[in-house]
DNA sequence: AATTGCTTACGAATAAAATCGTATCAATGG
DNA sequence: CCATTGATACGATTTTATTCGTAAGCAATT
């Protein structure tokens, strides 16, 4: 199956995506077991998920022994960027300031990462 | 049935209520009308869908007169902080930060905008 | 060789969302 | 008075996502 850029992962594509994203390289009983943390569902059921996302492109795997082995076929960017452009547009009528605001406002922030967003603030007011 | 705070409108649902907020009031026909403009979908199933929505508390309506007419019984700043909350630890890991430099980097605001931005960092840095 | 344990495959059940057809009612204009 | 128009109600279907049971293979261990 061909790699696929405007795919958008559901719900719980997207659990099992952020521990593969995190772990570089998983199977199919780790993304389980980290999954089973704080959701409850069956070990098929995240097996089925991983098929099925393999399926759709969304993830690669080497079958080559026994256990497969799973990797992510969209970077974690590129789906950030997807998910968040998307809501810019359908939650912030195409506003980003507005979901920046938003984000600030309500989680802020520590000192580090306020300097780092001042960093980036100031290299975009240059242009 | 009660007003609900926690509750997740659907993709669908939220296009809706992005044109009930808008109008702040409205008639199927409007929600309709205004989604045709981009979407397919026949007039029953917009009109099923407010139905719903009324159901689950979503928005409420009256109906003293033969055309009933909607308004949002969630605001737009809560719905925008239920979702961003999530995505935020759903898709960045807790950090608004990576959020908000996303978003900046990705869709950049202009120069008002940057200010705006700019003060609302002044004022959190001061804290 | 049989048993046990872990693996994938896969069909099927269930649940949730979205779509639509048809019935029905009320107001209106002829 | 009746046909037309535009509205809601509502059941049924379709589509998509999630969940799980069961079968089957393989490898290690008894």
């Amino acid at each position: 199956m061909a790699a696929a850029k405007h795919i958008k992962p559901t719900e719980s594509e997207l659990e099992i995506l952020r521990v593969i994203w995190d772990k570089g390289t998983a199977t199919v009983r780790q993304v389980h077991e980290i999954l089973s943390e704080h959701k409850n569902a069956g070990y098929t059921t995240t097996l089925k998920l991983m098929q099925i996302m393999f399926e759709k492109g969304i993830v690669k795997r080497d079958d080559s022994s026994k256990t497969h082995i799973y990797r992510a076929n969209i970077t974690r960017e590129n789906t950030q960027q997807q998910i968040v452009g998307k809501m810019i547009h359908s939650l912030f009528g195409g506003s980003s300031t507005q979901l920046v605001m938003q984000a600030l406002g309500n989680h802020s922030p520590n000192k580090e990462e306020l300097e780092e967003i001042q960093k980036l603030l100031d290299n975009l007011k240059k242009q």
